[in-house]
RNA sequence: UGUCCCGUGGUGUAACUGGCAACACGUCUGACUCUGAAUCAGAAGAGUUCAGGUUCGACCCCUGACGGGACAACCA
């Protein structure tokens, strides 16, 4: 019997068993508490000066997922305060990515427009007496603000009147100053423990083109100036952000308690780290600067781009953001697990063809020479509703090598001499003889072939031991295989010795280019296509290909506990 | 040696807010199979960083160690 004074569902969500996670908590906390009424507005706040990564995938699953799931809402805002850094050509780029995704926006918006109100707040301040104009050079302004165990020294220019401080502000706005000559600051506390509560700067002056703003402004806000007050402004209830950002609340509650404005409540999570690839933006742009990889869509990178050119789907990105969850403590989670997802997704969804990556040729030397049948192939054995197609057999073919052992070791169940196998979707055949090359290595394979057991046929449901692909010569379609592998080495890239930094750890065989094999079928492909080599791996059509030399990338291998060398 | 955050199987996340730890990935068995995939069945693997304290009882509360991380850009 349950006791009826127990709390019912308590960190459970209604009708799941699937327990909340910690943001989760908080926000239906404040649901009932209506903090905010009930609202529920959550917002991902890019800065565009760079290209989006799983990590942040993982953010906009989070926020986006959680607006969608309480029924609020969600803004797209980029976080535009630093001219010298940030492009359109970014702003295109995330909203692209963001809707591939699977999410649509309430919002969109740029801190940049709101530039006027920030300017009235940072007047606001001066008004107040909490914010002066500052003379002191950058090198003055570091070696004032102390250190991690001292205290820092008040600035001589702290002293200022307000009317000083708000017409030296206004000449600043108007252009009267040089870049770096001066910067407005907040009066807080020189002696805070935390460093950022130490006179913070607000607006420097920069004489940039901003990318929507043009030649409007000479002055620009920090971030930390910018970030807080946005999300007041669009009254967002929940800022989630990264750990990072802990230290800087207390700064943005100042700011909101002197301003008097909306107060958001921000909430920290820690960031996703996966093994073997770096996530930091600045090392994934030395990676295409430095020719390491070849864009910022480079399949091997882990952008989101990237991963669409792998061959991820939104569908394997949104579950695994699903499954690792979100906490507050480092974390870093294996490949395997972003793999999982990804074959799960693909699984149900890839049309199977066969291919041949490193092949030898087969001859059926009873079948017919100029003999030429067309197969029934069953394109996903996950979906029966996709039908069949039809695949071109004839008596010369392409077996890969892995699948063909002269001397067979324990449990080696695929051909070899004097031992039968299933061609995937056509005969049983039994290899008879081994053809070789002068220098001993292996030109041909001579097999017979049994013609009552065609799929379908009254023999076919003899048991053998293997089932291999396979590829008619006659009919191959020569494609471009790219193989991909980790781009690094070890697990933790950032495991270096000493003098050395993380591109020693580089892998580099993370790329293979070559030739292969395939059905007809491929030809019906066209970019970003998903298909499943049978007994291979996942690829995905590149936007390379073309039709006279498809090219197919590498999405990731099929799971397997014997040693495949592909 | 400052402040803040964090510490649960190999990895990640849980544990109804005090009733001796669950799920997923991975690993290993076995079944099935015209993909050594998928699917199905099962196993191993932590006693919750450590030491005290409160309590009948602590992963959960308190204290202290230890370990990891963040913070001193006119970056975000």
């Amino acid at each position: 019997m349950e006791d009826p004074n127990k709390q019912p569902n308590s960190g459970q969500t209604a009708g799941e068993n699937k327990s909340l996670n910690f943001i989760e908590q908080i926000i239906e906390e404040d649901i009932r508490t209506e903090k905010y009424g009930k609202r529920v507005h959550t917002r991902f706040p890019p800065e565009p000066n760079g290209y989006l990564h799983i990590g942040h995938a993982k953010s906009i699953c989070l926020n986006f997922g959680l607006s969608k799931k309480y029924g609020g809402k969600c803004n797209l805002r980029f976080d535009d305060t630093n001219p010298t850094k940030e492009d359109t050509e970014y702003v295109d780029s995330i909203k692209e990515d963001v809707k591939w995704l699977g999410f649509d926006w309430d919002g969109e918006y740029y801190a940049s427009d709101y530039f006027e109100t920030l300017y009235e707040y940072a007047v606001k301040l001066i008004k107040k007496g909490k914010a002066y104009v500052c003379d002191l050079t950058q090198e003055e302004i570091a070696a004032t603000r102390g250190t991690v165990t001292t205290a820092g020294t008040l600035s001589p220019f702290a002293q200022r009147s307000i009317d000083e401080n708000l017409d030296l502000f206004a000449r600043m706005r108007k252009g009267e100053f040089e870049d770096g000559t001066k910067v407005l600051r907040a009066r807080i506390d020189m002696a805070s423990p935390n460093m950022l509560l130490r006179d913070p700067i607000l607006y420097r002056i920069l004489h940039a083109e901003h990318h929507r703003t043009g030649n409007d402004w000479c002055i620009y806000p920090m971030y930390d100036f910018a970030h807080g007050q946005c999300d007041s402004i669009e009254h967002i209830t929940h800022s989630i952000c990264t750990l990072e950002f802990e230290v800087h609340r207390p700064l943005y509650e100042w700011f909101i308690k002197e301003l008097e404005i909306y107060a958001p409540q921000q909430i920290e999570f820690a960031r996703l780290n996966i093994n073997y690839t770096v996530m930091s933006k600045r090392k994934l742009l030395s990676l295409v600067q430095e020719n390491v990889v070849n864009s910022w869509d480079d399949p091997r990178m882990p952008t989101i781009c990237g991963l669409r050119r792998r061959g991820y789907t939104p569908e394997a990105l949104q579950n695994f953001a699903e499954i690792i969850s979100v906490a507050k403590r480092d974390n870093v989670i294996d490949v395997s697990l972003l793999e999982h997802c990804l074959r799960e997704d693909l699984n149900k969804k890839a049309q199977r063809v066969m291919a041949v990556l490193n092949p030898i040729k087969l001859i059926l030397t009873n079948y017919p020479e100029n003999g030429e049948e067309l197969l029934d192939a069953v394109n996903n054995p996950e979906d029966i509703s996709t039908g069949l197609r039809k695949v071109p057999f004839s008596r010369e073919l392409f077996i890969d090598q892995d699948d063909f052992m002269e001397v067979p070791q324990h449990k080696f169940f695929r051909l070899s001499p004097g031992n039968e196998v299933r061609l995937k979707s056509a005969y049983i055949i039994r290899c008879n003889d081994v053809i070789k090359n002068a220098d001993g290595s292996i030109k041909e394979l001579h097999c017979t072939y049994d013609a009552n057991t065609r799929t379908g046929l009254s023999d076919s449901n003899r048991k053998v031991k293997g089932t291999i692909h396979w590829v008619s010569v006659r009919h191959a379609v020569e494609i471009e295989t790219r193989l991909y592998d980790k781009l690094f080495l070890p697990e933790n890239p950032e495991d270096i010795e000493e003098g050395e930094d993380f591109r020693s750890n580089l892998n580099p065989d993370s790329l293979k280019i070559t030739s292969s094999f395939a059905e007809p079928f491929i030809k019906n492909m066209k970019p970003l296509d998903k298909v499943q080599f049978e007994r291979v791996g996942y690829f995905c059509v590149d936007a390379d290909s073309t039709s006279e030399k498809p090219v197919l990338n590498k999405t990731v291998g099929l799971k397997g506990s014997w040693q495949k060398t592909v």
